[in-house]
DNA sequence: CTGAAAGCGCTTACAG
DNA sequence: CTGAAAGCGCTTACAG
């Protein structure tokens, strides 16, 4: 930059604010300064820039992996809506370990971010104070925390979970069966722990047993974790008329394994995941479905953000902390079907 | 720091030790350091420390987007090569553009990044520029570099599609066809057309037509893109007796094209694909596929950088620009076979 | 519209 | 083993 305004014969500010607000500065002598930078290939640092304005423009997004679609999608979402305005994503992994999240948000704080997105609404004591001592904005996503640390932009997983019984039992099923994983201390991702909370829930308020739900194995869940639970529950019960795959992962997995067991979907069994992967509507038959669009939760938290940041009053920022429902929808496919012995009975 | 070093009664020079390089101070000022810093909840400002040292511990990962699960994988495996030592990822995204990789190579650059890694060896001729002048390591991956700027880390794309039209040779096909996409000024992903041209190459060797190969849509290829492309192909030669999808991706789709068709995979036809994609092993019939191990290609770059930071001396770095090829695996599995009639009028 | 001065919070390179 | 000085390359906050 000393070497651009010597060139052009201004002082290092005209330079600075050539770049940062060219409105401001003559034509002619804007021109001079772009040709100086032209012809010495100069690139700005910002770096340097940062530490002088106390501004990174960096955004934290600490999420389980990217080797989820969905929180790949939410990567990409926020990565693209905030890159227009100059912020840059920087991305850790907790390999869906509250450990890690701490030890990542130790990090990250080092690297000063103007915000911090988090996927998920647990974490550790020493995290959740370090998030609230930040000063910064926090957005936790992809999940209702019953006690938000700031703003939040998600869904309810426990309605997700109550919202697939529903759906089941309007049916006409009675025998509902589930296909999760086991919770486990170290883990952190307690958002499918949330949706078999509220689908047991629900199925108890409709008087019928929740003794068909299959805990097997750690988040998250594979492929084989879906075959592997579906297996189990049809040894279990063979009888069983329905069943919830708290993602669409497992579910594929489960169709897979009724197909090997000869297990005829949807005419013996009721079959849907969560999740509208890709997958599931290409899949012969197509999988019914909850569909959150993860693409979505990244790009309102980058508007929320950009909002955020565009505030410099930071007591009007600190009463606002908004939590936004991105809602889900229920898709409805070739893998569910009205159970029409019941309906019989019934009728 | 300035408060820390006044709590401990020392110098700020020695507070930066006992963070940087703590055997270097007695034990007993590094605790009351280390106590002062507790206290004061001290939080290391590494912008600053980036200015001063002039290294900041970045490394910019270019890559088309995150939506790609192969792509996602190979982000992941960087990042967690690289993080154990302190070095952050910053993520850009191309969307497959190759104007946007000049725009995010210019922009990357300002944050003074101590790699850059990125996917593809095909640039516009200011990015090549721009990464030449950067005076930083530089790794294209993904593919295997013609004219290689730096280092590689990859595989050619051009041999899959060989492997691929030489297995299909070796099964007695003889009518076969590829799904692809069609090339694009603006697309930065030849990489599906690379491996189109290696399979083309290897029919016409064997002296059967390539007349099949479909190339339908831009890159990144779709579920949608293997139904579409297929649907052409069956319209186009109902004979056609294998075929080869740049992707795992256009495979699937195209699988299910044939069942909906009722075309038997693989009794009337056989299929495969390229990715190994989890998809790929799940359906029914599974996918024969090439394998990539993405996640590797993103573990072998990270591992080859920090050998390269290590290494103090410049001249030595210049020196031994490698070139990492990490191979691919044909993995048969049940969407092809051989082809019995052709054996029979051979035999 | 333009500039001179000070400072962001560290580390480098010397001294002692 | 510890410290005082200088500087990394910008922006902020004032002046003019």
């Amino acid at each position: 930059m000393r070497d651009v305004s010597r060139l052009a014969g201004v002082s290092q500010m005209t330079v600075s604010r050539v770049l940062a607000d060219p409105e401001r500065v003559t034509e002619t002598t804007r021109k001079r300064v772009m040709e100086a930078i032209e012809q010495l290939g100069y690139v700005p640092d910002r770096v340097a820039g940062s530490l002088s304005s106390r501004r990174t423009n960096f955004v934290t997004a600490i999420l389980p992996t990217l080797t989820n679609s969905n929180f790949a999608d939410t990567a990409q979402g926020l990565g693209e809506a905030l890159r227009p305005k100059g912020y840059q994503l920087l991305i850790g992994f907790t390999m869906y370990k509250l450990a890690e999240e701490e030890r990542i948000i130790r990090t990250m704080l080092e690297r000063r971010p103007d915000a911090i997105v988090v996927a998920g609404t647990v974490h550790t004591k020493a995290a959740t104070e370090m998030l609230l001592r930040a000063a910064i904005p926090i957005v936790e996503i992809w999940g209702k925390p019953d006690k938000p640390i700031d703003h939040s932009v998600g869904f309810s997983n426990y309605e997700v979970g109550r919202a697939a019984a529903r759906y089941l039992l309007s049916l006409g099923h009675r025998r509902i069966g589930a296909l999760g994983s086991r919770t486990d201390a170290e883990a952190i991702d307690l958002r499918g722990e949330r949706r078999l909370a509220g689908f047991s829930a629900a199925l108890r308020e409709a008087g019928v047993s929740d003794e068909l739900i299959v805990r097997e194995g750690t988040a998250p869940v594979s492929h084989d974790h879906g075959a592997r639970t579906m297996s189990i529950l049809l040894d279990r019960a063979p009888d069983v008329e329905a069943v919830f795959a708290v993602s669409d992962v497992s579910a594929f997995g489960a169709l897979m394994e009724c197909h090997r067991r000869g297990v005829q979907v949807p005419a013996q069994l009721s079959l849907m995941g969560f999740g509208d992967f890709d997958i599931a509507s290409q899949t012969v038959p197509a999988i019914t479905t909850i569909r959150v669009d993860a693409g979505e939760i990244g790009v309102r938290t980058g508007e929320l953000l950009l909002d955020l940041f565009d505030k410099t009053d930071p007591t009007q920022r600190a009463i606002g902390a908004s939590c936004v429902d991105v809602g889900f929808k229920l898709i409805e496919r070739l893998t569910t079907r009205v159970n029409k012995s019941r309906s019989q009975v019934r009728g």
